[in-house]
DNA sequence: TATGCGATTGCCT
DNA sequence: GGCAATCGCATAG
């Protein structure tokens, strides 16, 4: 079959818990949401958001503690045409996988994929020897303290079109999270 | 049981 | 560039 797709990864962020991290969804403990977070490395933890988008993550750290690391863009390298078809709304190859929603589309990962095990299933992620340059920042979309830069733990890859523009370019303060604000 | 909000996207102006 | 859409989960009562 030829509709595999991959990505290379452009933009990813690191989440943590045990009550260190408090952009996390497993800050306050284990919940039946953010039990994949406490399990084994290496499965994938996929949640639901805003009534209707799928956020794909990574397990990192041994069972018992919990961390991922949030895929929240790529480029796609091999099986645009499925990615095209799966993104029918995008109207650039560079927006197929720009942002973590749709990531998660262009490479077809479902919602109960979560928990599912990278080694063993039909999803894979590949190490590369190196990435060349990447820089850190704020996290995205992370209110409060989270978000600030004592948790500047997103990566991304300078200069990369797949790499949101407005995230890329972060030399203001966080907006959100600076106190109340009138929406 | 009820309520508020979120690790966002896409459409509208 | 700004804002509505949309619903599951976590927290409070």
């Amino acid at each position: 079959m030829h509709n595999e797709v991959r990505v290379r990864l452009t933009e990813v962020e690191a989440y943590m818990g045990d009550g260190e991290d408090p952009g996390s969804h497993a800050f306050r403990g284990q919940t039946p949401r953010t039990a994949v977070m406490f399990g084994e490395p290496g499965h994938l933890y996929a949640y639901f958001t805003y009534g209707m988008h799928v956020c794909v993550n990574v397990v990192c750290s041994p069972a018992g503690q919990a961390s991922a690391v949030l895929l929240r863009a790529g480029e796609v390298i091999e099986g645009i045409d499925s990615a095209r078809m799966r993104r029918l709304t995008s109207r650039s190859d560079r927006d197929l996988a720009q942002g973590p929603a749709r990531l998660a589309v262009a490479l077809g990962i479902p919602l109960s994929a979560n928990g599912t095990d990278l080694a063993t299933g039909s999803l894979r992620l590949e190490l590369q020897p190196a990435v060349p340059t990447f820089q850190t920042g704020p996290r995205t979309g992370v209110s409060g303290p989270g978000g600030s830069t004592d948790f500047s733990w997103r990566y991304w890859i300078p200069g990369d079109p797949t790499v949101s523009p407005y995230k890329a370019a972060v030399p203001r303060k966080p907006v959100r999270g600076a106190g109340p604000t009138p929406l």
